[in-house]
DNA sequence: AGAACTATGTTTTTT
DNA sequence: ACATAGTTCT
């Protein structure tokens, strides 16, 4: 069969590769290595797979899949389970394509919609009948803002945690079965003071959740978990249903999600986990990377298999990432090394402030396009969302197009929000969340207002008539009653959900248009994209339900406004947005001292995982990485302050990277602080040696990227097209381009 | 006086 | 997008 023909040629043809041309990585990853055969053939039984970044998990995964079925093993009885909806379907596509049947049966996605999706199919429509309301985290935050209010906290200001830590530090609690106290000492000491608060926020927040019919992430895979162990024949079909499981990221896996798996695969023990300790950076989540360690344990008889060589990245990257995890205080090692010797060393940035920062990336991404690197081939990460703005400025100066990962969601944004609460309340009439910004939309209803009214509607067994009989004050008696018409409209039996969109559509645009009458056509857009999703359901408790789990991703304004092909568009991504991914550049931006860290990030498990954060992003680039950091920042009080290199970056050996600092005569430190616009004039650069040599059509050339190939055409007086033996034809800058005639 | 509205400053990471 | 402080409305 085909990978035994490719693992043999791997094996005894001993195949040269050419030292300066790291393409060949691109070309070995089409074979298996003698490791990654055993875990793909490996007959029944558990097996975990240990490796290393850039080793080729996934890929091995993806080849298990197709031995599986090319063994007849039918698709229906796969279950893969991965971290993101994303990752699922391009592993399944991929299998599809190395096997002759397809692989579209196969079951995958992320544990939360697998959760919802089994549950569902079992009649338990998240294992507690209808009327429950899955909610994500802006929801939470949602309910902590209502509780914190009602509790007293909103004068404690900026001294009292935010929403958001509390959120995480409620659901590590409840992920981890740890008590609240444990996790406050270890993760978050300097909130001690707050233990007594955090406590009754937790009672009052698990009772709000009771009261109105709201379950999250947690509760849901809690209640899949009970599921299974309670229910015999439950836990029987499903592991009759699907013989093999296959688990990606299994390092971001919490206990609960450990023992579903051991659950569903109770009778066959037919399971297949592949991870990297190092790359565990979701323990904010309740991830515990103990899991990988734990698992022959749990799964007596399994078999260990470790993949230590790397197929992505060249020699030099993974030095220096092998130098940034040796400094771990807890890892279990691996040393990674890679056939292919030859690339770039990495390239480290000390610009100046942040948007000479900003500047160098742009420019250094310009020289790469202009050597012919695709956009779509480079990637700007960054530790915070916020850390990126700066260079989003610039990028959209010089024309850039750019999606940005792992910013603001689309089911966060405050539109959408507003109509999905309409359909909520459709569904589960006590959730009061919905009511809450529902209410608030009206003129004239404050959040007092709208508490008043939930109060009233709070013991009533139909929350609806109690909502008729409230008595609204004259200054916003007319838009409550045209929202409780809409109410009985909606109300009716016979509408389809997509009419019921109709209706509220019709209610809720004057408002819409109102409130966000400064960009109101782009979010049009998106509610119009928003209907075609709700038209394709035909029951509404699975639309809403869907819609908390899996946001519909396709739905992004970026797209819509431009319709540009996504090739042409450079990456700009959270760290932890980019796991999984790959590029042949990478931009590391922001290492400095209180950024990377995070700032409130303390010593110990919370700063280890910082620096596996680090790991991560660096493991990213296939070809270059360049890490850069600004060496003043803006203080809160709009004040520079010098800020030193990340502590992490300190900590690698100098000769695993070359220093670069950005060539800045337009905006040396005297121009700095003006607010005069950029300069137009380019920096001057030094010009290759490519720029003095004369080429002609046909001549034989060779690139330090892209290896041997010939002349095609002299377009102009600096550029060249070339076609490339192995990555086709390209056209390059003369200027910019290492190109040299080869003999 | 209390509620609603407006302006201004800050923002960890997420299935 | 949210929190807070200051201002206007009822």
């Amino acid at each position: 069969m085909w990978y035994k023909a490719k693992m043999q040629n791997d094996l005894f043809e001993n195949k040269q590769t050419n030292d300066n041309d790291p393409r060949d990585i691109t070309d070995s990853r089409d074979e298996l290595n003698h490791a990654q055969f055993s875990a793909v053939t490996h007959g029944d039984g558990p097996v975990l797979v240990i490796a290393g970044a850039g080793s080729g998990k996934t890929r091995t995964l993806v080849y298990r899949m197709a031995h599986l079925i090319e063994n007849n093993v039918p698709p229906e009885s796969i279950l893969l389970l991965t971290f993101t909806r994303r990752s699922a379907q391009e592993m399944m596509s991929r299998a599809s394509s190395l096997t002759s049947q397809s692989c579209k049966r196969i079951i995958g996605g992320t544990f939360h919609a697998t959760a919802n999706m089994l549950l569902r199919r079992h009649g338990h429509h998240l294992g507690f009948g209808s009327g429950f309301t899955i909610i994500d985290r802006s929801d939470a935050e949602g309910i902590i803002n209502l509780l914190k209010s009602s509790l007293g906290f909103a004068g404690a200001g900026k001294r009292f945690p935010s929403k958001r830590m509390i959120v995480n530090i409620l659901s590590g609690a409840v992920n981890r079965v740890l008590p609240i106290e444990d996790l406050v000492h270890q993760q978050h000491p300097h909130l001690i003071e707050f233990l007594d608060d955090i406590y009754r926020l937790k009672e009052e927040y698990f009772q709000f959740k009771v009261n109105h019919g709201l379950m999250d992430y947690d509760d849901l895979l809690i209640n899949w978990e009970r599921l299974l162990k309670e229910s015999k024949d439950a836990r029987a079909e499903i592991s009759s249903r699907f013989r093999h499981i296959l688990v990606d990221e299994y390092q971001d896996t919490n206990l609960t999600q450990a023992s579903i798996i051991k659950l569903m695969a109770y009778n066959h023990n037919n399971v297949m986990v592949v991870g990297d300790d190092a790359q565990s950076i979701y323990s904010f989540r309740g991830a515990d990377f103990y899991n990988i360690m734990r698992f022959p344990d749990q799964f007596s008889g399994a078999s260990v298999i470790k993949l230590e060589e790397n197929y992505r990245s060249t020699q030099p990257i993974l030095s220096l990432t092998n130098n940034i995890i040796s400094s771990a205080r807890d890892k279990f090692t691996k040393t990674l090394f890679t056939k292919v010797k030859g690339g770039s060393r990495p390239v480290l940035v000390p610009a100046l402030n942040e948007r000479s920062e900003a500047r160098f990336i742009v420019e250094t991404i310009k020289k790469h396009q202009q050597e012919g690197t695709d956009l779509c081939e480079m990637a700007v990460l960054f530790r915070s969302g916020f850390h990126s703005y700066k260079l989003e400025m610039e990028l959209t100066s010089h024309g850039f197009k750019f999606e940005k990962r792992g910013g603001l969601k689309l089911t966060e944004s405050a539109h959408i929000k507003d109509v999905l609460s309409f359909f909520r309340i459709l569904t589960n009439p006590w959730d009061n969340l919905s009511w809450n910004r529902i209410l608030l939309q009206l003129d004239k209803v404050g959040p007092k207002t709208a508490q008043k009214i939930l109060e009233s509607i709070k013991n009533s067994d139909s929350p609806v008539n109690a909502l008729f009989s409230y008595k609204p004050a004259s200054s916003w008696k007319v838009g409550y009653q045209r929202m409780l018409e809409l109410l009985q409209n909606t109300g009716q039996e016979n509408l389809t959900p997509s009419g019921q969109f109709d209706l509220i559509m019709e209610y809720y645009e004057p408002i819409f248009e109102k409130i966000y009458y400064d960009d109101y056509p782009r979010r049009k857009k998106e509610l119009d994209q928003l209907k075609s999703v709700v038209a394709g359901y035909g029951d509404l408790q699975s639309f809403i339900d869907d819609t908390a789990l899996d946001p519909p991703e396709n739905i992004s304004a970026d797209e819509l406004a431009t319709n540009d092909d996504p090739k042409e568009q450079l990456i700009l991504s959270t760290i932890h947005s980019a796991k999984g991914l790959e590029w042949d550049v990478v931009f590391v931006l922001g290492l400095a001292e209180g950024r990377f860290p995070h700032q409130n990030a303390v010593p110990g498990e919370q700063w280890e995982e910082e620096r596996r954060l680090l790991y991560v992003a660096a493991t990213r680039a296939k070809k270059l990485v360049y890490l850069s950091y600004p060496r003043e920042l803006m203080t809160p009080d709009r004040k520079l302050r010098r800020a030193g290199m990340s502590p992490f970056l300190s900590e690698i050996n100098p000769g695993f990277y070359e220093i670069r600092k950005p060539e800045t005569p337009s905006y040396s430190a005297s121009s700095y602080n003006s607010q005069e616009s950029f300069s137009p004039k380019l920096p001057s650069r030094k010009k290759t040696s490519s720029a003095r040599l004369q080429f002609k059509t046909g001549m034989k050339v060779h690139h330090p990227f892209f290896g041997p190939g010939r002349i095609k055409d002299v377009p102009g007086p600096r550029r060249v097209e070339v076609s490339f033996d192995r990555h086709g034809d390209k056209i390059l800058h003369l200027d910019y381009a290492k190109l040299e005639p080869a003999e």
